[in-house]
DNA sequence: CATCATGTTATAAT
DNA sequence: CATTATAACATGAT
């Protein structure tokens, strides 16, 4: 489920959390998840250490813990963040509790595509991957140039498919890559190396305006954003293009193995 | 039972 | 080596 705005949504629902001490921390040890970090590090390394703070970049977050802890969470497809009571037994999908002295912060995620990291580090600074993120849409960073920079190295992939590597547009999901073609007025398949120097311009433009938007609305409170945009019709087949002065039937078709909705009038 | 799902990545081909 | 294309991953909802 999550993106960019839902991401930062998670991100904060551990907040209640922030200052309290880890007491105790359950896992299902066998869960895919741990994949990178086994569960017995995640244990070991948490256990005792305060909650001091938490970042999110794109669909990666970074929660740091005291003694230079630092766990790192993406969510994948299904997976959420929440509290529950401190004394908290876990659910069936619920693979990591951090169990502090007055509530308990879950991970959940049943389909697993979700993984964590642990990192333990010494001089108070951010593990390394996470300084070397690419820069996210809505940072200074996030140039002009650095889109036409990165958009032309792939000219044969289409713009949609484009918007979701997460190497040049992090943060950027299937909801949000069909939102931008659509804004933007192009076809989510054109090739990228058909677009001129107004319309990677127009890209970075559109990158941004989604990107604040959502976080702005659904980033804070899970809120609803406008249904002049395409998100809230795209998700079922017969939805209608609610472009003023359009109304057109709406598309959806599978481009390189995501569902993707279009409009064939207003994007051409 | 078949199909689909807001994501990433290993692998192979070019 | 860089880019491009596809399949696989695991589970539940419909």
């Amino acid at each position: 489920m999550p993106e960019l705005a839902e991401v930062e949504y998670y991100r904060k629902q551990w907040n209640p959390g922030l200052g309290g001490t880890v007491a105790k921390v359950h896992t299902h040890p066998a869960a895919r998840i741990f994949r990178e970090a086994p569960a017995r590090a995640v244990e070991r390394g948490l256990a005792g250490r305060r909650f001091l703070a938490s970042h999110a970049h794109g669909k990666q977050m970074l929660f740091e813990f005291s003694g230079g802890a630092w766990l790192g969470l993406h969510l994948g497809m299904s997976g959420e963040l929440g509290v529950a009571p401190a004394r908290h037994e876990s659910g069936k999908h619920e693979h990591l509790v951090l169990a502090l002295d007055s509530l308990s912060l879950v991970f959940s995620d049943y389909r697993m595509f979700g993984k964590l990291s642990l990192d333990l580090v010494e001089d108070g600074q951010p593990p390394l991957w996470w300084r070397e993120l690419p820069p996210q849409p809505l940072d200074s960073r996030f140039t002009k140039a650095w889109v036409r920079g990165f958009v032309r190295r792939f000219p044969k992939t289409p713009l949609k498919t484009l918007l979701l590597d997460q190497r040049g547009f992090p943060g950027i999901g299937n909801w949000m890559a069909d939102e931008i073609c659509w804004q933007l007025r192009l076809p989510p398949q054109r090739p990228a190396g058909s677009l001129d120097d107004a319309a990677l311009d127009g890209l970075w433009k559109t990158t941004r305006h989604v990107s604040r938007e959502a976080m702005r609305t659904v980033g804070t409170d899970w809120g609803d954003l406008p249904d002049s945009w395409l998100m809230n019709h795209r998700w079922r087949d017969g939805g209608t293009c609610p472009r003023r002065g359009c109304r057109s039937g709406l598309v959806r078709e599978d481009l390189r193995g995501r569902t993707t909705c279009w409009c064939l009038r207003c994007q051409t």
